[in-house]
DNA sequence: ACATAATCGAGACGGTACGTCAGGTCTTTTT
DNA sequence: AAAAAGACCTGACGTACCGTCTCGATTATGT
């Protein structure tokens, strides 16, 4: 009875498009996101409402999207993906240091505080959209951490039998911990604590 | 012109909070904690919708409240709350290792899950909610967690200088993490895993 | 599964109501039937959409009742209904011209052609509530006509074996037919001839 | 800005055109009028909105349309225009009861019933459709009984100052009256009563 | 023991946004 | 040049809940 028709993408208006994320990105930074509407994204975006409705499942998909784009643009990039990587100066902890603390910095901004607390917030309870949520805005740069901790495995700087995605939520799960549950002050000294107790228990055994 | 009266709690309907707890709850586990309305706990509690709105700011206030009910009804406890202790076999690897494992299955639980993941995604984006989630149905295991810890360290298991905090952080941030993002199964392996790199962190030095 | 609750109309608000019929009738006359949202009545009446769905079943019901009342007002009469009787002067012609004559003036006035054009189309097309526009609009007057004709047969006037309803349609059926078709001009000349020639059918037998 | 350019008619797809009639009757008849849209039709027929857009105003343009195409199609007849006429026996009262019988059997007719309804609705709020509902639908009947009562008027069978209109629309319009508005039973019992009555009212004088 | 006052169940109310539908315009590609 | 296809902006639809409000009908003290 319901048809699923699925719209022909290459007719879609790269116009809409990205009046529709600028609107979006706006809203929630005036208003925040519980009040940023489908309706008032439309609204503002110059956008009948089913020209969201036609390409996005939900408020959130359309704020991801747009947060993702965004992330590009800001980084320089094209909408196409190399992310940068990152730094090895021989370090480790020093290495590790600088992401973690440049991580905090990060979710510190109150640019981008509001649209990803409210994106992790959605992705918790939609496994769909948390799955879209990590695989965009997160996989990138833990994939980064993973490779440089696999770069200090080999240089042996690092327990052969430790397990890279393990360590790796090691240093990014108390900090997100600290964040989402405002446990605590989420500093770049927090951020060396963390660094510090993790490559302990990662050393090489004597 | 509208007074802000503040209800008569000694007058209030005990009949009706039990009642409400229990309607919520059913919905969230029934139909989920977006489609779960004020509207519907008041029909399905048979209540009027201003008894839910004297006594509770929101919906989510009203499942924390209910689920922290439940909580202790089921730990036995009255809703006075005495909370039990970690054990101390001297064993401090194998007692972490227990509680985190318990943590894991409890969060793995499908019928505390859902609840558990609203709240959570509430309390991120809602600080005022966010600290009591976490002051009502985290704080309480992270303080065992944080004495045993000072316990292990008085007894010289640990490093004088780590800070119980950080280290409670460093088991539960990970565990946390990767239920909430659902970035890779949570066992109990994960949990033993993560025990045995964070003690090696804390181990006194040689 | 979906409840048809009716809601309980002692609780009704008069307030709202009244507002709602106000602004049916002044936006029908403004920009015509069609152009007339539900949308539209509830906000110029100052109401939520809900509480017009709540007591109406369609845009057109609402115009019907608004209408009525509206008739009942400007007649001075109370919402209760006695309706004014047709003269008798003795002359049946006379009479029955008299009232088919301001019938006529009654269809050509501007400010009742619109909303009663609008109803007499959603009438055709629904019987339900073309059945309710005959009611509580034409059938009080139609009963008149068909009272003084049966006076007139008692007085001899009228052949005996006419049947009052039958000769009613006789002299309302054209006039109304040619005021919605629009087929001729609808003058009090009009008016005469049909009477004329209808009584001429209804005299007694010589 | 935008040309309002008519189109040539002479490249007019004869394909689309049909298929679009059939298209509208047969949605008319399987959901109702209302229920019938432009998009409708147009995927039913296999054609674009623009091309029922270019050729027609409004919905009930393309029904009229459709309808008069099929009357012609039914009656045998070519999309010319000869009509039969009416029959002349001699005997008017015994003619004129043939033809309000033939008139009420083709209202009752349930395949007829739903667009006409439709049609004379629209026609009633519309004046512009309602003149070509009238000229294309009515008119075409109408002629035919005033021809036969010119007829009649001229074998001095009916009296020589009544108006053929006149007498025309006092037999016409007790049916549609009684149609239009349901407010009795459409039988032919009952077009032989305003025919009697009538034309006892266009007797000669004696 | 009873009056008094608050809570309670119920649900109507003014609103906001939802997600859907169709209208009518426009553009792209095909015939 | 007209046609099939369908994306687009617009605007109304009817529904779901929101949070506030009034209405009797229970309570539940505190004099």
């Amino acid at each position: 009875m319901t048809e699923n028709r699925t719209p022909d993408s290459s007719r879609r208006s790269e116009r809409s498009r990205r009046a529709i994320h600028d609107a979006a990105l706006g809203l929630v930074g005036e208003v925040g996101y519980p009040k940023t509407t489908i309706e008032a994204i439309a609204a503002r975006a110059g956008v009948g409402k089913q020209t969201i409705y036609r390409w996005w499942p939900s408020k959130a998909a359309v704020l991801l999207d747009a947060f993702v784009a965004l992330g590009e643009r800001t980084a320089g990039r094209a909408e196409g993906e190399p992310a940068p990587a990152l730094p090895d100066t021989g370090d480790l902890a020093a290495d590790l240091g600088t992401v973690l603390r440049a991580t905090v910095d990060e979710l510190n901004d109150p640019a981008f505080e509001a649209p990803t607390r409210a994106l992790a917030a959605e992705g918790i309870v939609d496994p769909r959209l948390g799955a879209e949520f990590v695989e965009k805005l997160l996989a990138p740069s833990f994939e980064l951490y993973a490779a440089r901790l696999r770069a200090a495995q080999e240089a042996g700087q690092v327990r052969a039998d430790a397990d890279p995605r393990v360590a790796l939520e090691l240093l990014v799960g108390p900090v997100t911990h600290r964040w989402l549950l405002r446990t605590g002050p989420l500093t770049h000294d927090y951020a060396d604590a963390i660094v510090d107790h993790v490559l302990r228990g990662l050393l090489p055994n004597p």
